[in-house]
DNA sequence: GTCTATAGCCCGATAGAC
DNA sequence: GTCTATCGGGCTATAGAC
């Protein structure tokens, strides 16, 4: 985990961190620009040297988790079997919580995130289509209580995969067999 | 649904109601007393006739899921047998759900609402019982990710039960046979 | 039980010096 | 790139008339 070698955005970065820590905690509603200044030891102006609005933080510390959902939602788009599309949508799904699960549960759970969020075509059509990805074609009652169940339950896991005495790659395979589990079912 | 029909308490209903619906749509931190008031077309000083504060208001908001929940596991915790204790709080996790699952919402997914709801030791020590029953002895990683998928799935669910074309009936039982079919893997 | 009015605080955001 | 200082506004909450 070293430092960048560059100076540059290294301030930035040190903003996001911070501000991703106080998101987790509070959400980013219960966030106050003075609440990530003084977790830096500086002041707002400090803070707005770097960003514009609040608004420009919150979307860029969820930035990366997003730009790796789109690319496995990309990708599942790319197979033509229905099938094979769910089981992609699942395992991108699976893997950019397991990279970002801290983000991810913001962006999951935080009503004033959500509300961030909105307006931003990008972000709602992948939500969307990955939704639309894991349902398949002509869902009935077990397949949506399936994909609500791996859908918040991996969010769920994700926000305390810390916690979890596991590391990654059981907590992967675990999730993936469960998810089987709940989606190979006659319906 | 007809109106209560004393006048004892009308106005604290309607306030409750309004709240609920501003917290779903805007989380408990982005609903001012300002907003419930306009909704109800009267003033904040109207609304603090009934509440003395805002944190009041969200607990009674989630009050009456709170005492269903903690009843269930009241009862869970009455039987002696492990997997019959497992099995009774699965399903009153779920009929809380679907019996109040606007709130239960809220309760899940909104930061500021958590903030609020902590220190309360009658609802931490609630919550923490019903998943140790959901685990039961000796969790092993599967059974952990079984867990948490019931949990987060029952509680996205519960969040859009309106918008699903389902009846009560048949969530019920999809919700506990997806449940049934995580639980019982050998681990 | 509802109103007007206001206190007192913290918020996001800006201006301009260093 | 960080500072001090400040603006305008929304917030929770209170006081007191009707």
């Amino acid at each position: 985990m070293a430092r960048p070698v560059g100076r540059r955005g290294e301030t930035r970065e040190r903003i996001l961190a911070v501000a991703l820590d106080l998101f987790v905690e509070h959400g980013a509603r219960g966030t106050s620009l003075q609440m990530i200044a003084d977790a830096l030891g500086v002041t707002k102006a400090a803070v707005y040297h770097q960003f514009r609005t609040k608004e420009e933080i919150v979307l860029a510390v969820v930035r990366p988790s997003l730009d790796q959902l789109m690319a496995s939602v990309a990708v599942a788009q790319a197979a033509e079997d229905p099938v094979r599309r769910r089981d992609l949508a699942v395992e991108g799904l699976v893997d950019a919580v397991l990279d970002h699960h801290r983000v991810l549960f913001v962006l999951q759970g935080d009503p004033g995130a959500a509300e961030i969020l909105q307006g931003h075509p990008e972000i709602e059509v992948t939500a969307g289509r990955l939704k639309e990805f894991l349902l398949g074609p002509d869902p009935g009652i077990a397949r949506i209580v399936a994909v609500a169940m791996i859908y918040g339950g991996v969010m769920d896991l994700g926000r305390k995969a810390d916690r979890v005495g596991a590391d990654r790659r059981a907590l992967r395979r675990e999730l993936l067999a469960a998810a089987r589990r709940l989606l190979d079912v006659p319906t």
